[in-house]
DNA sequence: GCCTCGTTTAGTAGTTGGTACTAATTCAGT
DNA sequence: ACTGAATTAGTACCAACTACTAAACGAGGC
């Protein structure tokens, strides 16, 4: 039952909003002993929005990383040619470095040169069936990645793919691909 | 402007507020040609909870998704001994897969073995260098599968890892992977 | 003591996006 | 033309606010 100094408030709302985006006015003019128009007052000057746009906000990013997560392709597919070759760009975001650093985690590099390789088979699904890769040199956050990919050869059902990715002009990745056509319908 | 039956009115009303949760029951009023009443009905009968409960659902799932995202690991990692060997399991899920399909798309098996062998070796901040890669057989929606990981060799700054990962006892993923052990703040 | 200014609280009206309900109207099929 | 289902209209109420005015409180200065 402790009454906080404005100054000691206000830090202290920000950080319980920030902590639990959920709470209403009424919980928060609860927990800090204050009357509701107080927190709105706070409120206010901390430019902190109201419970409803809190939420909304929250929930558009979820849509947002959703919608990255349930694409079957890690960064823009450029310039494709079917069997041929392709382009592929991506940017190192917050979310594809280590913690708290800023090199960019392996698969992602994998993951925009398999994807790429995946995009450029023409028929209903092309799957991996091995790749020898390298990576050249660490990439941070912020980088442009640019993949570029060829077709080296196509035996039968698999394809030979080469993919060399790099940040301005140097090379930081490079991978051979084996891509197998997986027909509809077939058994495993 | 044409008026929809009631049958294909509240299909649509699904469909509608599925792509888009964010629809109150005025915008969907106007889009379906019927009164806000009409809506309301439907969303009754079709047990779709209002605007601001759906807003709150997809809010509520940020947690959940901002920590499997910013998570440096790709499965659960279990038994490590550092720098000799380590399990990790990893479950499939709607998000791993390709679009209305049921097979796991190759990354995520590269992305579990890579993350396996980063959480192996006993440095700050272990890189990949390169690895060699084969996909065994398709891992579908619901797989468990289990990658086990073994030091081959450490030579200076270079630890070589073989990964073999199982779906029940069939192997699905082979992998050599050669990892760098970065310095704090070395210069790349 | 009293005065004052900043802070806090109280109170009112209005908003959004609803629920829950009743009643009236429209439409479709016989 | 009638009937039952479907639709629309209308009302009261709710949460969680905004925006505003006004009153009460409280600590420091003279």
């Amino acid at each position: 039952m402790v009454k906080y100094k404005k100054a000691e408030r206000q830090r202290l709302l920000q950080l319980y909003i920030e902590r639990d985006p959920f709470l209403t006015d009424e919980a928060l003019a609860k927990s800090l002993n204050v009357s509701i128009q107080t927190i709105r007052l706070d409120r206010q000057v901390l430019k902190i929005p109201e419970l409803r746009a809190r939420i909304k906000a929250v929930a558009k990013e979820v849509d947002e990383i959703k919608s990255i997560m349930l694409e079957d392709i890690v960064g823009d597919i450029l310039n494709v040619k079917l069997n041929e070759s392709g382009t592929s760009v991506f940017t190192v975001e917050e979310t594809h470095v280590f913690n708290n650093k800023t090199i960019t985690r392996g698969h992602f590099l994998f993951a925009q040169a398999n994807s790429l390789c995946v995009a450029m088979i023409n028929v209903p699904l092309a799957l991996t069936k091995s790749a020898n890769i390298e990576f050249k040199k660490p990439v941070h956050l912020g980088d442009r990645v640019v993949a570029h990919a060829k077709v080296v050869q196509t035996i039968g059902k698999i394809a030979t793919i080469k993919v060399e990715s790099f940040v301005e002009d140097s090379l930081v990745f490079v991978g051979d691909f084996e891509m197998y056509f997986k027909n509809e319908g077939e058994v495993e």
